[in-house]
DNA sequence: GCATCTTATATAGCGCGCGATTTAATCGCA
DNA sequence: TGCGATTAAATCGCGCGCTATATAAGATGC
C-alpha cells in the first residue's frame, strides 16, 4: 500500500490538476501577464491596454467592434478600457459620420509616439521566456490552433 | 508600392499582434475559459472555483496559502473565492488550532459529492479541443515549461 | 518578559472579461 | 413612408487577479 495516499491516487485521475491542459494554459497566462505588468509599468499601460494599442498601431481609426474582433473582446470590456486610454491622452473616440452607431478610435500624437517606447517590449519578453525564437513560434502556432478549435 | 499599406508594413514589425506569443496565449486562455464556463454552469462553479476544487479533491484540508502555492494565487484572490464556495455549501474554512494564523479549507459532504459530476468535464474539454491526447500532452508540457521559465 | 520581526489571512480599491440589458441608429420590406 | 428587425456601443453587476495595506498570531533576540 506504499504510495497509495489520497494525493498519489489522484494523480491517476483525469481530474488531477497537473494533467489539465486548462491549468497549464491558465498558469502560463498568469505568469506571462506578470512579466508584462512589470514591463508595461514604464509605459503606464495594462496588458489588455497594450494589446489594444498593438491593434491600433497596426491600423489606426478602427471601430470598437473592429478592435473587438481582433482581440476577441466585446464592447462591455472595450468601452471602459478605451475611455481610460482616452483619459490618458493616447487616443480619441469619435462617432462615425456615415454611421452614427459606430465609434472610430483614433490615436493621438502621444498614442503614436508611445509606439517607440513599446518597440523594446517584445525583446524583453522573449528574453524572459528563455526560449529560442523557433520554440516560441511553434508554441504560438500551436496556441493559435488551439484557440481556433476551441472557438469552433 | 502595392501592398505597402500600414497594415502590411506592421506585419513585419516585432509589434505585430499575430506574431506575439503573449496574444496567442491570452486568446487561447480566453477561448478555453469560455468552453469551461459553459460546462461548469451545470456545476454552478466558475473556472477558478473549479481549479480550487481540483486542488481540494486531490488533498482535502489544505491551508489557504497551500492552495495558493498550487494555483499561483494569493489570499487576496482566494479568500473571497473560498467564502463564495463556503456560501455555496461546498467547503468550510476553519482556523487551525496549532497555528491560529492559518485557515484550513475542508470539503463538505456536498463538496466531495460534486466530484462525481466533475468527472465528466475533462472528456468534454478534450473533445472541444479537437486535439489528440498526444498533442494535448505536448502542449501542456510546453506550457508548464514556459510558466516555469517566466516565473524564474 | 517584552519588543521586534516574520508569517498567514483578510480587506480595500482598481481593471478587466462577460452575461444581460439598454439606447440609438440603420436596414429591410411591405 | 413607416415600422419591426438588426446592429453598434454603452451600461450594470459580478467574479476574478493584483497592489497595497491591515490585522493578528507566531517566532526571535535580548
Amino acid at each position: 500500500m506504499r504510495g497509495m495516499t489520497d494525493r498519489n491516487d489522484s494523480q491517476e485521475s483525469l481530474l488531477a490538476l497537473d494533467r489539465q491542459v486548462c491549468f497549464a494554459l491558465y498558469s502560463a497566462q498568469l505568469a506571462m501577464s506578470k512579466v508584462y505588468r512589470k514591463l508595461l509599468r514604464e509605459l503606464d499601460l495594462t496588458y489588455p491596454q497594450y494589446l489594444v494599442m498593438l491593434v491600433l498601431w497596426e491600423q489606426d481609426g478602427q471601430t470598437v467592434s473592429g478592435i473587438g474582433e481582433r482581440l476577441f473582446l466585446d464592447s462591455a470590456t472595450l468601452t471602459p478600457l478605451l475611455k481610460r486610454l482616452e483619459g490618458a491622452g493616447l487616443l480619441q473616440r469619435q462617432r462615425s459620420r456615415q454611421d452614427e452607431r459606430q465609434v472610430a478610435v483614433v490615436l493621438t500624437e502621444q498614442g503614436h509616439k508611445l509606439r517607440e517606447k513599446a518597440e523594446a517590449v517584445p525583446e524583453s519578453v522573449m528574453c524572459a521566456t528563455q526560449c529560442s525564437p523557433d520554440e516560441l513560434e511553434r508554441l504560438r502556432d500551436d496556441l493559435h490552433n488551439l484557440r481556433e478549435r476551441l472557438a469552433s
